[in-house]
DNA sequence: ATTAATCTGAAGTTATCCTTTCAGATTCTT
DNA sequence: AAGAATCTGAAAGGATAACTTCAGATTAAT
């Protein structure tokens, strides 16, 4: 007898096909016929679905040397997640020279992992919607964050800024954002970055921008701010990180690619604006010219 | 309430977050971390690999509307058959709803190529270096940034603060930067962000710093900026975008990366400092108390 | 600080599942 | 055709799962 440790189901099952008595072969194609969701269900519905009796299942499992339906069973859910586990996930090592182990290699996996989870439960429609938000220049937009995530609303204000007008950074002195209220109209847009733990003054400003009829965009992580009561468009990136601190690399991504998708829908007034914001920088002679 | 018949369960999931009580969330996280495999087995299998109890996982099945555990896992069930037998269905695209060529999935494949190749080239034992250099709580540390990477250096700045003291982020206006250098002592540390377009003002700096004995730590573009010739350690990122602005999710991993390479070497004090500002975060109010 | 509202999981109950047994049905052998 | 060997599923059992209840814990509100 040939090991079965660790073949799959379908291979023991072709394996042993010949040792196998006719209703057992009628639930193996049962079974092999809508591989392996037909086996994840109980004995009774697999049974049923192949119009024999659980014992006969039973029977077959342990022929397949397993040791009874449920370990079959559990066999073929780890067969199902190896397959569905994204084979970008299977690569070889990112930083080549350092081990598996390095915090770079270790940082790397997951981040990745955050990015496919992310992604996985965004919904396009909700991404199409606030990159349209954004692109109308009628409505004002207003940028805040906490004490963390300052930094990425700093980013996006900088690129908007150069998108549209009407774009305001709120300071991050949370006694002056009342300031802030007294000018925002209805229509408007509030983007709020708002990750564990959770700040009060965040949501504090959330419910007094939504009583002004302002549209909130929150970016927030997988647990979802308290915020998110008041948000029309919510983003849940992934924070997950081998390290005391949370990751951000996920929330940024999403920024870059909602600045990629307005200038894409601005792109005619968008050329426009850099161009003579180029002009601009020859005159302070900011940049060196090239590269 | 939105009808949610025909919604996937990670649909139903999402759409209710906000509804969800903080067990609840934690149990949507374990099911969208593995989605959807971690639902089939058995509520048992579920809550413990969750942290909950079986009653909140029947719970949230109703919150989803569904009638309990048994007809969600139904519902996953012809979920993963759906994706199974449709071979159309791609499993490697990010946003699984979106095509391939929607912005968030171009976005995706760019900044994965971004991360494989500054890897690739990356020398994890310049990573070693710069991260002793920085553990190191004798050497005074200068953080600064460009235009766009300044939110990016101010990011860095807000971790390195918990970490250790000593720690400077050079304000933005550059004509104050010679102050900023009068302080600083050989073995010091300066950290710049310089990316294309590469601005004068961050050469002179580099410039002054070196003349100073201070240790120059750089990040930069695959093309590299012309301050890398006074640099000790060079990150090249790539910063390739389908977009008219340049990634900059690459950076930010490097620097997260670092952040908890620092706090591992250091973790001791670390550790120490985060508890005493854990506490003087208590006094403030700021954060809601958990999650 | 106190009270009210909400959340949570231990414990117990009910339902379902998985296995085993065994008598009848089927197939094979002579 | 008779007998032996094998196969099969109904039924019963023991095991596990799913659901409900309820009291203590937590959070929000006053």
């Amino acid at each position: 007898m040939v090991p079965t440790q660790d073949a799959t189901v379908a291979e023991r099952i072709h394996r042993q096909l010949n040792a196998l008595t006719r209703a057992e072969r009628q639930l193996a194609n049962a079974i092999l016929e809508n591989y392996p969701v037909s086996g994840l269900g109980s004995i009774t519905a697999l049974a049923e679905s192949a119009g024999v009796s659980t014992p006969t299942v039973v029977r077959m499992a342990k022929k397949l040397s397993f040791s009874g339906f449920p370990h079959m069973q559990t066999a073929l859910k780890a067969e199902l997640e190896a397959t569905l586990s994204n084979p970008i996930t299977k690569h070889d090592r990112w930083a080549a020279d350092a081990p598996d182990t390095h915090i770079l290699n270790r940082f790397a996996d997951m981040a990745m992992d955050n990015m496919r989870q992310t992604l996985r439960q965004l919904d396009p429609a909700v991404f199409d919607s606030v990159a349209q938000l954004l692109a109308d220049r009628k409505r004002g937009v207003y940028l805040v964050g906490g004490r963390i995530t300052r930094s990425l609303a700093d980013y996006f204000f900088t690129h908007l800024q150069v998108i549209r007008g009407d774009v305001t950074l709120i300071a991050s002195n949370a006694n002056m954002w009342p300031h802030y209220v007294l000018n925002m109209r209805k229509g408007d847009v509030l983007i709020a970055f708002d990750i564990r733990r959770y700040e009060r003054d965040i949501l504090k400003l959330a419910e007094m921008a939504a009583s002004k009829g302002v549209t909130l965009v929150l970016f927030t992580d997988q647990w979802g701010s308290p915020a998110a009561k008041h948000a029309t468009h919510s983003f849940n990136c992934r924070i997950e990180a081998p390290s005391a601190w949370d990751s951000s690399v996920v929330s940024l991504f999403i920024v870059e690619a909602v600045i990629a998708a307005i200038q894409n829908a601005t792109w005619k007034e968008t050329k426009q604006r850099m161009k003579t914001l180029e002009e601009l920088f020859d005159q302070t002679k900011m940049f060196r010219k090239f590269i």
